[in-house]
DNA sequence: GTCTATAGGCTGATAGAC
DNA sequence: GTCTATCAGCCTATAGAC
């Protein structure tokens, strides 16, 4: 938790009215909302909660962002944007193709270790609002360098002909559905409700990795093909 | 829509207390609900209106159900207990290994077909909620379905070795994904938010029906693993 | 089993002082 | 820019008549 510097934050404005630094009061509001929206929703969480963990008012919200769903978006937006500069510092190693893949798969990876919350969160407002235009930017850009790592290896042999976008689709699809469902999967079987033991995010990706290698692998194998 | 029905139903009804046949007034709450659901998700949809489109009495939906969220998982129990069917169904075909595989990527492609939101209500329930006690056998059974699949794959040679758990969760995950994810990509095309057509169903079906089948081949080519 | 009517809780937003 | 106070809306659950 980075709670303890919106504490601080907040108590450092605690009286009085117009303080200073309107921007730290931003930054205070997403972060506490991308926290808690994180955990339990959009409609699980009031702003008065919000509000309160960012030890500012929650008129505020209204002030800066327009509402909630302005606040809500914000957060979307943020973490969106890290996540495709981490995808695009990938690109820019300029590692040989298979190299490439795993480290965005390991960008992935990290990402939800980091934030273990947040791809739930993004698939629920995916499928509940569809694509903000805000956050769209960041989502292209991703595909996007999926889509020239398909091609590239078209290009250098590694793989054989395959559809730049349905191979974007398969492995974000892969990932991000495997991130998402990790926390409630790894509650049920700690709730017994399932007979067996759960993959983990390293051994499931490692599976994703290969399986996209030796897949779109062309038919005369190659030398540095395996995995 | 199956809406005719559920008016008529309720129409019949309309006037007058203890009429008759409590599980016609279930499956209608259900149907009713099942489609408000689907569509605007838990959080968006008041009971009056479920009430209202069934034909009943809001009050009705706590007799029956015990409240909103009773119905909310009758809805999820039905839906996918239908979906287990199917999948139990392909499995009893006892076609060879690629076949089967086929025709499961065709069943959940052609439940995606008929049910288009309920594919993201699923999805969205999981990560908000976890997996309900009440569908968790059903989701066994077609996790034990896919498992099999990969056991015989690899017992007749069509698959080299590989994790069978993992072989569900790389299927699925896909699927269910690609299919919670369909109706806002559409939107999102349609609004102009995206520079490219998006993919269709079928065609990434055949993609991860393809992929699968190579990435999973032994070393030593088969005469039959083509798509 | 079904319906009517009502209560009670909570939430997001704003008006207006500082 | 920030805070206090308040409002109006909506939603679920239930008590009780038929």
């Amino acid at each position: 938790m980075q709670k303890a510097r919106t504490a601080a934050a907040g108590r450092a404005r605690q009286r009085g009215g117009a303080r200073r630094d309107p921007e730290a009061t931003r930054r205070a509001l997403v972060d506490a909302a991308s926290a808690l929206f994180a955990e339990r929703g959009f409609d699980g969480v009031p702003i008065d909660e919000v509000a309160a963990r960012a030890g500012v008012n929650k008129a505020l919200i209204s002030y800066h962002f327009g509402g909630k769903r302005g606040l809500y978006v914000a957060v979307l937006e943020s973490v969106l944007r890290e996540l495709a500069l981490r995808v695009k510092a990938v690109e820019a190693e300029a590692l040989p193709v298979p190299a490439t893949l795993r480290r965005l798969l390991e960008a992935f990876a990290a990402f939800g270790r980091e934030r273990p919350a947040f791809p739930g969160l993004w698939v629920r407002e995916l499928i509940s609002h569809g694509l903000e235009p805000a956050v769209a930017p960041h989502i292209l850009e991703i595909a996007a360098v999926n889509r020239r790592l398909a091609e590239r290896g078209m290009r250098d042999g590694s793989f054989r002909r395959v559809d730049p976008l349905l191979f974007h689709f398969g492995l974000v699809g892969c990932m991000v559905f495997f991130l998402a469902t990790d926390p409630p999967r790894r509650r049920a079987a700690s709730a017994g409700l399932v007979p067996f033991a759960m993959p983990g995010i390293p051994e499931f990706f490692r599976y994703v990795e290969e399986l996209t290698l030796k897949g779109l692998a062309p038919l005369a194998r190659r030398k540095g093909a395996r995995a």
